[in-house]
DNA sequence: AAAAAAGCTGCGGGATCCCGCAACCCTGCC
DNA sequence: GGCAGGGTTGCGGGATCCCGCAGCTTTTTT
């Protein structure tokens, strides 16, 4: 068995090392790596079946890192190793994440105990082991009801780079009515009607466009992270369209 | 010499403690707290005299828990020790740290002597030791040019949490026009205004409202913990302010 | 004391946003 | 076939935002 740490605080490295080391019996090689790009460096040039992934590295996401190795080798087993269950994250493993893969989740706040098992059960057994509470805001993401469709999540991307209705019209190929009728069904969702707004006499508290982001952030649906690699997108994007 | 330690990763807690342990040799007495609200519960029942503060913690921040310990004892020396060199903490603290206190910051990926310099340095020799990057971020806000002042700070506050012009006007005792202007100032020193908009054939690209937003978030002025704490302050005041 | 800088304010107007209404796709389901 | 539901589009209008211009006060500088 190859194993790949990816983690850059130094504490968490060595800790999950030892950990590995006497939990994973026939562990045969392990290399450790700082940030994203070490790791895909990595990748390229040895082999390897199991990999532990810490999610924010500096620079390249551990979520682009899990994108690019599922691309190459779908049956990599790929355990997520994160402080927080935002759901920026899961929303980005659950669209990459190849149709039958294994791969576990769990948290840094875990005790040492779940963390074996967890190593046991990815890489040995080769289950799927989901943290409690990430299954939870999974669950969430799934609901239709209370989570957002991929089309209003796109819509709260653009929003919170700063778009105007009509750049996000040009981005996502709609017309401009079209672009503000997923705002407005954002709005909705994040619950931007409701009585949540207590109004003042001075009319209406809110600015729905700017309300949305702070519900968003707050909620943990985007977080700074997952903006930046957004925003590169959106930088790519407009690149290509100055006509 | 007694010394608190708040910090909520146990790694990184029994790290602290043990280098804590051997680098400060008239070490009398060693507390640990994982929380904000249990630092203060034990600031309240003990005396400190020293104080270790993870800057993000669950509920109640580094920066409350500092603001409490110094408001009652001022002269209390304390070791900021964080992740990030986010500017909204670093302005959070410049602004309660009191008069002549001894304190110190310090980042988490910083290597190991480099801790010891500073436990020693604050606690024992009494100095302040604020790390080479932070302080690099301290001298920028201070900079009236590249910084934000600290009314254009509040007005970005404001806007993050999703007010409108006119709840602005109110809630900081100007007129519309007024919250307007700041807005305006606010704009300007994020550079809304710099050939950094690639006017594309639809015209301008980006909403100043939301990218002021993004701008901030992706610079580190605020961050979603600074906002989470700012929208405690808003509701209360919206309570207050029902008419 | 004079000059300069910073901030607040009213006015006005063009651009943008927000959204109800109605019509028109599709797709899936009875 | 019929019919409901999700998504898109055009139209229109009221609310909001953005900001230049000009005048005012306060503070700071010279």
């Amino acid at each position: 068995m190859r194993l790949l740490i990816a983690e850059d605080d130094k504490l968490h490295r060595s800790f999950l090392e030892a950990v590995a080391r006497n939990t994973l019996p026939d562990l045969d090689e392990l290399t450790i790596t700082g940030d994203g790009a070490d790791t895909i460096a990595a990748f390229e040039t040895e082999e390897y079946d199991s990999v532990i992934l810490d999610l924010q590295m500096p620079k390249v996401t551990g979520v682009e890192v899990a994108k690019y190795i599922w691309a190459r080798k779908p049956n990599t087993k790929i355990l997520f190793w994160t402080n927080y269950t935002e759901e920026a994250y899961i929303r980005g493993i659950t669209k990459i994440v190849p149709g039958a893969a294994v791969y576990g989740y769990i948290l840094k706040s875990a005790p040492e105990e779940q963390l074996k098992l967890a190593l046991q059960g990815v890489f040995v057994a080769e289950q799927c082991v989901i943290d409690r509470e990430v299954r939870g805001v999974q669950q969430r993401a799934e609901d239709r009801l209370s989570g957002l469709s991929e089309l209003e999540y796109e819509a709260l991307v653009d929003l919170c780079l700063g778009l105007t209705d009509k750049t996000i019209a040009a981005r996502r190929n709609v017309s401009l009515r079209g672009a503000q009728s997923r705002l407005q069904h954002l709005y909705q969702k994040l619950g931007l009607d409701k009585a949540d707004i207590p109004l003042g006499v001075w009319g209406p508290s809110f600015n729905s466009r700017t309300r949305a982001i702070s519900l968003a952030l707050s909620q943990g649906i985007l977080n700074a992270d997952a903006l930046r690699r957004e925003e590169e997108d959106l930088q790519r994007w407009l690149r290509d369209n100055l006509v």
